[in-house]
DNA sequence: TTACGGCCTGAGAGCGCTCCAACAAGGGTA
DNA sequence: TACCCTTGTTGGAGCGCTCTCAGGCCGTAA
């Protein structure tokens, strides 16, 4: 290990003959500083290999120019096949990227978590924090806030107190459209597979699925699920059981989607002919079902980018961020319904 | 906002009345510290809401705990679908987390990414650097090494100079094993999906592939393929068009083995009777296709951890880390060969 | 020539923490 | 009683950087 000093300001200062303010002044990219004495900086700088220390540096601007991302804790343990976060990292890391802040990925979640977190945001290691998806009440986004740390959630927190700005998608209108293409296509039986009951996510498909058949005049029939696939074949199990003649189910995410496209297969019922179904996400692997899957596409990697410009915002100071971006969902037909 | 004035360790300890040296202790965990005094530390800090500043610390103690991960860039772009980043940030996250140290997540691959990711290492920001999947002979590993900094790899580094531990996957071991299956099972016209040759991971699964078939006498077919499933397609298209009779193909990836699955059902072939597939990797979807995939697995969530544990002691100082380790691959039998 | 801005540069004071050297008490031993 | 440990505590010197402020230089106008 070449593990070789590293140059600090004070030696490419002694260096290139000037003080260390201003190398401090080249190296921040200050106009204020004569040509001549600027190229004799960066050649100091660029002999010796110099980069600032960062620690150094945050210690007086107390700022890092890293955000944070906090996962719940069931994304590492519970969905191995889940595509939700892996979408979300992505469209937050490209959009941070590109204004040259660093992403810091943590799992939260269980007690000890939160208090990690906390501690972490409040010693300064990052200039915020993004909340991938909220479980339930979760106190920590309006706890940072309230410390004076800037927050954005992924997904409306149910918690409000303060009010931390939030992007959502339009869960409701998807809805909407997915029950109308099945209704107008004369379903007359539609069932749900309902998510998880503490997300906002799974609230409101909920919601909107009861709203639209009660306006349709058409009977309601739940089965509860977590997202997973194999809640999905179980509810879907248990769906047929209570109504054996239903014709269509709407489930809450793709992953359930696709669980139930297995249970009616080994039920016997083909789809969409017996059976219409329809999902909700989007993922990738649903062009690829068996049949290919109607599903409502959420925009995940954009709420992702969304978010961090959100972020972006609040940390250089912006007075007026909206306190909700909500973004389209958007039906996309395949062959399933 | 309520950017209240954060308190100092010298706040702490004037109410205390106390040194700020004693309080450091105290916050610090020494046990030299009398009782009492401990005890109306920790009250003070109580009361004060300290928390220590990371800046202020690592300043001095030239570490900051936190990690980081880099991903290709390509992990940005073109999987949407992919399951290897996702696997590899959960084995390297919750293995971080027991520890204590943070992740920090970066995209690199891009000459403008490279230089970031540089600088953001040298600059102290991380305590080391793990490079999950390289790509052809990326010279970073080996720069940040020289740099002094602690450096893994997940899957062995082509450039090797000076060399950088890694731990890696049985892919030798793996191919073997499906060709195996499908030898003895009676096939002889083996063709394979290669993946992309600047990868350590397709180069030694086709290295595999001939050295298995050769050994055994039987004839060689390979069609390139990056990984992905589109490519699987295209490739499995290509292999039906050179040779309408080969009655198996290895793909080097389980995205490819799926987009094979697709091409040969859209070519009338029934897998496994007419033709044998098996794929590379074991995702989690694997076990819901169409038939259900026969496949190699690998360990990837388990690599990461592998590699956090060694990253972690590497950064404690460890004299004799593995300059390599390799993980087991497992041959998974399902239903399509 | 002197006076006066304007423009650059340098000196120096921190940012909040750790850690070393030094020192104050006690308690045991000769 | 004098001496030496041991145990516990304090002051202070930095870590490497930014940023304010004062001061030097020069051109221009009086």
């Amino acid at each position: 290990m070449t593990t070789r000093e590293r140059p600090t300001l004070e030696a490419v200062a002694r260096r290139a003959g000037v003080s260390r303010a201003t190398v401090s002044r080249v190296v921040n990219g200050s106009t204020t500083v004569a040509a001549t004495i600027r190229e004799a900086v960066n050649r100091a700088v660029e002999e010796l290999g110099y980069v600032p220390n960062q620690a150094a540096r945050s210690l007086v601007t107390r700022q890092t120019d890293s955000i944070a991302l906090i996962l719940p804790e069931t994304a590492n343990r519970v969905f191995s096949d889940d595509l939700f976060f892996p979408a979300i990292i992505r469209g937050v890391g490209s959009e941070l990227e590109a204004a040259d802040k660093q992403l810091v990925l943590m799992m939260a979640g269980s007690a000890a978590g939160y208090h990690r977190v906390e501690r972490y945001a409040v010693a300064g290691h990052v200039d915020g924090v993004m909340f991938a998806s909220i479980h339930g009440a979760d106190p920590l986004p309006g706890l940072l806030a309230r410390r004076g740390i800037p927050v954005i959630c992924s997904g409306r927190p149910m918690l409000a107190d303060p009010p931390v700005p939030y992007v959502d998608v339009d869960h409701a209108g998807g809805v909407a459209a997915a029950l109308d293409l099945l209704i107008t296509s004369g379903r007359r039986r539609i069932a749900t597979i309902a998510g998880p009951q503490d997300m906002v996510a799974g609230l409101e498909r909920l919601t909107g699925y009861h709203e639209t058949l009660r306006r349709a005049g058409l009977p309601s029939l739940v089965a509860a699920g977590d997202f997973t696939r194999e809640s999905g074949v179980t509810a879907m199990r248990a769906l047929l059981a209570q109504d054996p003649d239903l014709d269509a189910v709407f489930a809450a995410s793709d992953l359930m989607a696709h669980g139930a496209l297995q249970a009616l297969r080994d039920a016997g019922r083909r789809v969409p002919d017996d059976v219409a179904v329809i999902g909700f996400d989007d993922f990738e692997i649903s062009r690829y079902s068996d049949p290919p899957l109607t599903t409502v596409r959420q925009p995940i990697a954009e709420a992702g980018r969304v978010m961090a410009r959100q972020m972006l915002r609040l940390i250089a100071g912006d007075p007026d961020i909206d306190p909700a971006i909500i973004l389209p969902t958007e039906l996309i037909t395949r062959a399933s319904a």
